[in-house]
DNA sequence: GTTTTAGAATTGACGGAGTC
DNA sequence: GACTCCGTCAATTCTAAAAC
């Protein structure tokens, strides 16, 4: 067992979460992701064994430590981990999602959760989703409408590419219908907006934009995903989903909720292309950590 | 009541890991 | 080589208690 309470499974079972990603014309799964959670957990455990008690100790001392407290890629991992592999895997995420979405998912052709996470289910950490063509190549023609900074305009020149590939947080992926929620998870960080070439993108949009991409080139089973029939889930803690407007991502997911055109606002490329924004807002869903640990108390074990 | 000061929070620069 | 994301570090700003 990695960790008690932050990582309570072995390394090769977290390891089994990681997508195989394109290697010297293989597809091969990367060990190296296991040093970031070891690490991490090594400094930890020797902190607390050093200083018994920390009441008192200053902040500056125990931030980085004790990051795994406030990390979200542990967070994740354990909550999702300890669903996916419940025995009661079934019930538990279709309780969750029924909350999120109502209680038939809202995707044609798929009739019930059941169908969602029947076999051959897949969970994900950090996946990589390659930026949509269609939006590199808007930008680059609208570049001067997107950013201002001459020097970061002057960059571009023979630059095909204005825009990597997103990390989402999480994936679950059912590949024998292509089934699949693509996670955002926040403990106390807002959604990033800094992107280098448009000063105007949020990483909501971006995951959005992400999702309704079609991924045929990425190895199995990520090629597998069907974009209609893809889920965005934000996952924050019960706090900030009460007082949404704490954060910017607050304002945007509320807004995209209550106003489904305004996520053309943000996602101008897709303008042109018959989008069904109602459709695509319905596919929006908040958790929270607590509702995970309603569902199965075993999920953040941190949490009081 | 005002100034000083220590600690905390914030910000920007930058580096590493992983990826394409 | 360039991107994202996560992290550190140092500089700066803010806050509130202590000192005057």
């Amino acid at each position: 067992m990695m960790h008690p309470i932050y990582l309570p499974f072995n390394e090769k079972e977290l390891l089994s979460h990681f997508a195989e990603v394109w290697q010297n014309g293989v597809c091969t799964r990367n060990v190296k992701h296991l040093e970031y959670y070891k690490c991490s957990i090594e400094r930890y455990d020797g902190y607390l064994k050093d200083n018994p008690n920390r009441r008192g100790k200053p902040l500056e001392e125990m931030r980085k430590p004790c990051q795994i407290e406030k990390d979200e890629r542990f967070w994740i991992a354990t909550c999702m981990m300890t669903i996916f592999h419940s025995q009661n895997r079934r019930q538990e995420l279709t309780k969750l999602f029924s909350n999120a979405y109502g209680n038939s998912p809202p995707i044609g052709g798929i009739y019930s959760w059941g169908e969602c996470f029947a076999e051959e289910l897949h969970l994900f950490f950090e996946p990589n989703l390659p930026s949509p063509s269609s939006y590199k190549e808007w930008l680059s023609s609208n570049l001067i409408k997107r950013q201002f900074i001459p020097y970061v305009l002057d960059s571009t020149d023979a630059k095909v590419n204005l825009e990597g590939p997103t990390n989402v947080d999480a994936m679950l992926l059912n590949s024998k219908n292509g089934f699949a929620v693509v996670i955002e998870a926040k403990v106390l960080s807002d959604i990033s907006y800094e992107i280098t070439y448009d000063t105007m993108r949020n990483q909501i949009a971006r995951n959005i934009d992400v999702m309704l991409e079609k991924n045929n080139k990425l190895c199995h089973p990520l090629d597998k995903r069907d974009p209609e029939k893809t889920l965005f889930l934000l996952i924050t803690p019960k706090l900030f989903k009460d007082n949404p407007s704490s954060r910017l991502y607050g304002y945007k997911f509320n807004e995209y909720k209550t106003n489904p055109e305004s996520l053309s606002g943000d996602l101008p490329h897709r303008h042109r292309t018959n989008c069904d924004w109602p459709n695509i807002s319905s596919r929006l869903g908040w958790l929270t950590w607590e509702d995970f640990k309603s569902v199965n108390n075993n999920c953040c074990r941190w949490l009081k």
